[in-house]
DNA sequence: TTGCCGTGTCATATA
DNA sequence: CATATATGACACGGC
């Protein structure tokens, strides 16, 4: 069975000796001959120490990576973002692009062969996952990785060539491999038909986030991330692409119908078909943590489909961006994210990022473990009842994201835009519905894990409120937050009453306005009518006051002439006839 | 490209 | 003093 093995000068032959009779005493217990033997230990020692190595090297790669990002960011002195300079990135894009242009192999006619109604099915069949029940809660747990950037390891171990140490440019095939999945997915939905879908997908999405909340528990697991790593391994070159639609969709058809919308997704088995799918195809890469997120928003029902939609990956112009420009958490969608600069800056290498960079960010330097909320009995319940804000892809159960905004700032990459959420699809009329339906304070507390919703933390009364605060430990991030979401949105309100209102006083002055105009013109018809009628009573005075006077005659029997008398009326009623310059002493008297 | 409009947000005053 | 409300000013996106 064994060959003699050579002695090595440590090992005499007496203990050559023991270790044969050691061996025969535990043979029948299965031990086999190489627990005795010396130089087999030796080589798991080295290889337990190339692997502590290469571990060394994954995080010393981790580490250049950052740096690399911090080189490609800086810093937003008004809103303490970190924000991507912006003359390298369309030209890394533009560099970028063409590498993906040339390393991926599907081309988009390729991707245009699976007909609408196929796709159409893929992705209905894939969404049409219910709620996660309490099974998939118990997956969750149980599958759930220990860090993502341990998960990436060991992906990365398990690669035939692992990735050499050193920096960006010398991480192809990660980077790739991000890239040709983001790539697959962008054409997949680059379909004009599929982009309809979307709005189905958020639809879908939608009636199971908010008519199964209570239902709904945590179920996201990094696991995940190899749900669409087929399409990764598929689009290899020697796949035709009548096969990779055929295997595509055999991958989903046989893989999904035995889930229903009542039954816990089983990511494990369901990766493990997709994984054992093609034997042929040797060069299985693992995803990264980042488009893992991606992948783990497509195929968890309970993700927030909203960062899924908008993301870039699906039409792959612009960037995701849940950056908050002014102030508050500025949370990069990067997950999805496909802008090469932003892959190469960060997220393909498998973090989700969060970015805070206001006055609701400032106290993140508290202790990590602080930033879960120590809920009450009842936490479930109250948890799920907003279990979106949780379930973001962003917000990872395991690992701190106060701790990953500590360590990596990237975050803040590649916001496209200061100023407000933008949506990927800026033409998409659907997304805007999106939009306003998740405003950016709604991604923060998201962010944040706020286990109740935006709307509650605005219209609750402050008894209630300060109730509702006291169920849960928060800590100075999240109390800030919720300050700011209040005040905000209170504030909101506010204005938009005090519009309403400035409106209507403008509407009732031009009411007002034209009334007076009315009036006006009214009072001066009245006036003309004034004057005429006081004209005409003038007229009729003078012709009797002449009547009267050419009857007076003086003493002579001649009449007064009315250039020297004229006549005039005291308090009494009494009519004088008056010399006109004897007129002024009359007055006097 | 420019201007207008609606909206969110902040700062500040006031209740 | 804390909170809510009101409002001017500004920024931003959409048209």
């Amino acid at each position: 069975m064994m060959e003699i093995e050579m002695p090595l000068p440590l090992q005499s032959q007496q203990d050559m000796d023991l270790i044969d009779i050691l061996w025969k005493q535990d043979i029948d217990l299965g031990v086999s001959r190489e627990v005795f033997d010396y130089n087999q230990r030796q080589k798991e020692n080295e290889l337990e120490k190339q692997k502590k190595l290469e571990k060394e090297r994954q995080e010393q790669l981790q580490k250049e990576r950052e740096k690399a990002l911090y080189a490609q960011l800086q810093l937003d002195e008004e809103t303490g973002e970190f924000i991507p300079i912006q003359q390298a990135a369309p030209i890394e894009t533009a560099a970028v692009t063409q590498e993906l242009a040339s390393s991926i192999e599907v081309k988009p006619s390729l991707v245009h062969d699976l007909s609408f109604d196929e796709c159409l099915k893929i992705l209905g069949e894939t969404f049409q996952l219910g709620p996660a029940n309490e099974e998939s809660s118990l997956a969750y747990q149980t599958l759930e990785p220990s860090d993502p950037i341990e998960t990436n390891q060991t992906f990365l171990q398990s690669e035939p060539n692992p990735v050499p140490a050193g920096t960006l440019s010398s991480i192809p095939a990660e980077g790739e491999i991000m890239h040709e999945m983001n790539q697959a997915w962008e054409e997949l939905l680059s379909i004009p038909e599929l982009q309809c879908l979307n709005n189905e997908i958020e639809n879908m999405v939608d009636l199971s986030m908010y008519t199964n909340q209570e239902s709904i528990t945590m179920t996201e697991t990094p696991d995940t991330y190899s749900f669409l790593s087929p399409l990764s391994t598929i689009e290899k070159p020697h796949e035709s692409s009548t096969v990779f639609s055929s295997d595509l969709v055999d991958t989903f058809t046989s893989s999904l119908p035995s889930v229903n919308t009542n039954t816990a997704f089983n990511v494990e088995s369901f990766c493990d078909d997709i994984f054992t799918l093609d034997p042929k195809v040797t060069n299985v890469v693992p995803l990264t943590d980042n488009s893992g997120q991606l992948l783990n928003e497509l195929l968890n029902d309970n993700v927030d489909i909203t960062d899924l939609s908008l993301c870039k990956a699906f039409n792959g112009n612009n960037q995701p961006e849940f950056n908050d420009s002014d102030s508050g958490v500025s949370v990069n969608a990067s997950p999805c994210a496909t802008s090469p600069s932003q892959s190469m800056s960060g997220s393909v290498y498998g973090e989700p990022h969060h970015s805070y960079s206001d006055s609701d960010m400032e106290d993140m330097d508290s202790t990590p473990e602080t930033a879960q909320q120590k809920p009450p009995d009842n936490f479930t319940a109250a948890f799920t009842e907003d279990t979106y804000f949780t379930l973001s892809p962003f917000v990872s159960h395991d690992t701190d994201p106060f701790d990953i905004e500590a360590h990596t700032p990237s975050a803040k990459e590649i916001p496209a835009s200061p100023g407000y959420s933008k949506a990927p699809f800026a033409k998409d009329k659907y997304l805007s519905r999106q939009e306003a339906r998740f405003t950016r304070d709604e991604q923060r507390a998201k962010v944040l894990n706020i286990p109740f919703s935006v709307d509650k933390i605005v219209n609750l009364p402050v008894d209630n409120f300060n109730e509702l605060m006291s169920k849960y430990q928060f800590n100075e991030a999240q109390l800030a937050l919720i300050r700011d979401i209040r005040r905000r949105g209170k504030n909101k309100v506010a204005a938009q009453n005090c519009r309403k209102r400035k409106m209507d006083n403008i509407v009732e002055l031009e009411t007002d306005l034209d009334k007076l105009k009315y009036e006006k013109e009214k009072l001066l018809a009245e006036r003309g009518e004034y004057n005429n009628s006081l004209s005409q009573l003038k007229k009729k005075l003078g012709a009797l006051y002449m009547e009267v006077f050419n009857k007076l005659q003086d003493e002579n029997g001649q009449p007064y002439s009315p250039h020297e008398y004229s006549l005039q009326q005291t308090k009494e009623g009494n009519i004088f006839l008056v010399p006109k310059t004897k007129k002024v002493s009359i007055k006097k008297e």
